[in-house]
DNA sequence: CCAAAAGTGTTCCGTCTACACCCATGG
DNA sequence: CCATGGGTGTAGACGGAACACTTTTGG
């Protein structure tokens, strides 16, 4: 080991994860109440120190890997958040992250384990030290990259109807949108294709079942 | 001094500064030479470490205080970067700052004592470890910001010419903008407001100058 | 007198928005 | 048979893009 910067004050770099989910056509949130002091009890997002032999990225993957049983999900960092006392006690910096999944992925053993619940994002609780400013972020970001990124596809299952996909661009975006419209944009881009499926739970008639095509887009506006 | 966390390895956290400024029509990027070891001699941004009594932000503004003598720059927070080994030798974590300065401000006796340098963004040198990922992100989040926030301001000096703010405009952007349709957008934001002051350095017929009025843009889109 | 930069409007085209009715079916 | 959600087209408004000539004056 070498000693570079001996004399230098050192700070324990932590990662949390800002989890979003969809379902009842609405976006959701994991938390948890955190199990360790200080805050015990308190709603939390979930979080992780970041290991010595484990990029900051990698150290974000880990945490939602250990919470939920998944890899490769969507993630994007939402920001490095570095108050004096934004954690009681100790100097913590922590690396926010957002995260994409879809509820019907998850492992629902796994909630116990952590006890793991999905809020409502326009009914969450208050948060432990900065997770709300955090989630307001992250839902910012959501919000622009949803323009420009085919985010939709992390929350979503494999088959889907316009209507769902449609659902969670209201939720996102937080404001409803004209069916038409709607429709005619993700047709003008080849985001999603048709299959012969069709569903009939949520319809009487029956809904033609759609799938995500794996063109990106690249500078589309929505 | 509490011991929550006894047991979890510390890292350095940093700061570095992606310094932009605007001459001679084009973008320039603050650097130095490193005056330290590891990397000593290499191209790099300004940095430094984060005190244990500062928060990461006032960090980032000392920093760039230290290096120019400015307060109260436009500054916004690029990203965090946490791969294992970007810093050879230690294990640090830096968190990266775009900031925005108006050249003419800059007391140029710190230029030497610091080894500073503006170059010009088109003409980048290899740069320490990974500042160049760092500022190809600052110049994406610049070209984004610019549509929805008023930063030329913090590039231009307080009375420019129109022509000067469409050099802004372009450079950042990294095209060439059509001189009536600019002059449009900028007018139909009350963005700038005319002066009587005539610029006759420029050109021969003399333009007019302008200043930014306070107005912030919300929700405009460039 | 001419080079060099400032300043100024109009037309066209594509995109976004608003808007209402019929369809299929399970209960 | 009716309540429920699925599915479809058009017209008007708006904003962005293309485009060229006149003005002023220092040298």
């Amino acid at each position: 080991m070498t000693t570079y910067y001996s004399g230098t004050p050192k700070a324990y770099v932590a990662v949390d994860c800002i989890i979003f989910g969809f379902d009842n056509n609405k976006l959701k949130l994991m938390l948890g109440k955190r199990q360790m002091d200080p805050g015990r009890g308190e709603w939390s997002l979930y979080g992780g120190f970041v290991g010595m032999h484990e990029s900051v990225d990698e150290a974000a993957h880990r945490v939602l890997y250990e919470l939920t049983g998944l890899k490769n999900l969507y993630m994007r960092q939402v920001g490095a958040f570095g108050a004096v006392d934004r954690d009681p006690g100790e100097r913590v910096v922590s690396i926010a992250y957002c995260a994409l999944i879809k509820i019907s992925d998850y492992d629902h053993q796994l909630y116990e384990e952590h006890a793991a619940e999905w809020v409502d994002l326009d009914h969450l609780p208050p948060l432990y030290s900065d997770h709300q400013q955090m989630v307001l972020k992250a839902i910012s970001l959501l919000r622009k990259s949803i323009k420009t990124e085919p985010i939709t596809n992390s929350l979503l299952p494999d088959y889907f109807t316009l209507t769902q996909l449609q659902h969670v661009y209201e939720a996102i975006l937080g404001e409803s949108i004209d069916k038409r419209n709607f429709r005619k944009r993700i047709m003008s881009i080849d985001l999603v294709e048709k299959t012969e499926m069709i569903d009939k739970i949520t319809s009487k008639r029956g809904a033609a079942l759609y799938r995500f095509n794996n063109n990106r887009y690249e500078g589309v506006r929505l």
